[in-house]
DNA sequence: TGCTAATTGTGAAGCATTTCACATGAGTAT
DNA sequence: ATACTCATGTGAAATGCTTCACAATTAGCA
């Protein structure tokens, strides 16, 4: 769905594409650093692994942001993908599990640099609550609900163990936030209107795996 | 690619179906222990949230392991299946960059029980080189390259800066791995014949900005 | 001011993946 | 035995995604 320049008539944009999308705003970050004033659609595919075709096709869902004989403008296309994206603003995140993997996602910079301000973490461990992580002091899990709803958090990172987080992601919802992103290697059950996007490292690892074993390279080459 | 029962005709497998398989694995696991002897595709695509003909239709790339008018045997269908994926075996992983990430990951016991066994660390930290961590003494990076050789690693995890994540996976080349899972997001160049599969969480969280920004449910309602 | 070279934007063609629909085979009960 | 039910396995249809190919447009230059 999306608008292609006006605002009726949305298309149904695939997965892919907005994936595509996300490694188009990285590069273009990088040839803003490397000066360069304009991009072709056959250099950002060179730089991706892509046709230039498809480079041309994902923009054009949104609208033509390029001149003819000359290319994309850097600056004004980052600007304009960032928009369609949606990270050209600050979202309020929280975090529920602050072990492992939660911890690791605290201290990490690009979460920032793009716009994903961790702002509330949450535990059950009472050696946790009340502790300070990067400047943040860490909630009882008690106070899930309200507290996401009083700090006006959008987005949740679930990082507890796979025995616990559709517990916690039904308060989470309860708590009106519409985007949640696992970590426990389960099938979460959210209401329609809520977002889920699960980061599964093992199966990536699978995924090599069946590679290896296979002989394997599929269409596109994998996931870049 | 591969052998739908006996041994030649290999067809092209698509990323889809293989992550599937990996969910099917997963699923099948959970099955086992609730006891079940048999699981029809019905079932089994309830719990994916897939079509029974999407569950038929990825099995039967690799034969027919199901009976008509009953279903599929849960043990022997997991057992064909991490067969399939080559998780009826043990991988020698390695771990470069003991940081906030790679920390985490040494830790997660996911990785022992689906048999991919992180072996070595590397860092380039004096302080976290000879340091012990679950058990694995840090190596010094210099020695990447002679002790992925020596101690026949098949995967590396790559948990590196980005700037040098690079120069990490020429070595790791060089050693001849052909399986890499990154971190660190960049575009990597290797040879073909060298897999790579990355985890970029910042593209995740773009995904979920997106879809809330467009109120959007993409087919298939997203990555499951 | 018109010609050339470059590169976009986009229908249409070409592939790939998913879903449909049904013949087929297996188990069960009478 | 026979009939009945259930659920697989699979060609074929439908849908979705990528690539092609070219008209349209712009910059640069003589
Ligand atoms: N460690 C990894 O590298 C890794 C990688 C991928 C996925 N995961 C997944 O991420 C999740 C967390 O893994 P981890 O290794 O960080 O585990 P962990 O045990 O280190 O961390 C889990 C945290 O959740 C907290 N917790 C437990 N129950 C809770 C509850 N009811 N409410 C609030 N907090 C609660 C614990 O106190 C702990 O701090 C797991 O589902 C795991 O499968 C981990
Ligand atoms: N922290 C996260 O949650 C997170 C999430 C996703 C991706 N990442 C990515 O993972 C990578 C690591 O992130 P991090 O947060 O763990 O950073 P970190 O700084 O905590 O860890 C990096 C580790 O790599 C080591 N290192 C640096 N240069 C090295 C070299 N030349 N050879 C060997 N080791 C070297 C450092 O000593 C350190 O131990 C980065 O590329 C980051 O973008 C991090």
């Amino acid at each position: 769905m999306d608008i292609p320049s006006g605002d009726t008539a949305r298309k149904r944009i695939s997965e892919s594409t907005i994936h595509r999308l996300s490694r188009y705003f990285r590069t273009l970050s990088l040839l803003e650093k490397e000066n360069f004033e304009t991009v072709s659609s056959k250099e950002l595919a060179k730089r991706e692994k892509l046709t230039p075709a498809q480079v041309r096709k994902d923009l054009s869902f949104f609208g033509s942001f390029g001149t003819r004989g000359l290319g994309y403008p850097v600056a004004e296309l980052k600007a304009k993908v960032s928009r369609i994206l949606g990270i050209d603003r600050i979202w309020r995140v929280a975090l529920v599990g602050v072990g492992n993997i939660g911890s690791a996602m605290v201290s990490y910079k690009e979460f920032i640099k793009q716009g994903f301000h961790i702002v509330k973490l949450f535990d059950n461990d009472q050696r946790k609550i009340g502790s300070n992580h990067k400047g943040i002091i860490v909630s009882d899990i008690k106070n899930l609900r309200t507290e996401l709803q009083d700090d006006r958090i959008e987005m949740v990172i679930v990082a507890v163990p796979a025995t616990v987080a559709q517990y916690i992601v039904d308060d989470i919802v309860k708590a009106e936030v519409k985007a949640i992103l696992n970590f426990a290697p389960i099938n979460l059950k959210v209401p329609s209107g809520v977002h889920v996007r699960n980061e599964n490292m093992v199966m990536e690892l699978e995924y090599l795996s069946f590679a290896m074993v296979n002989h394997h390279s599929p269409k596109g080459g994998g996931k870049a």
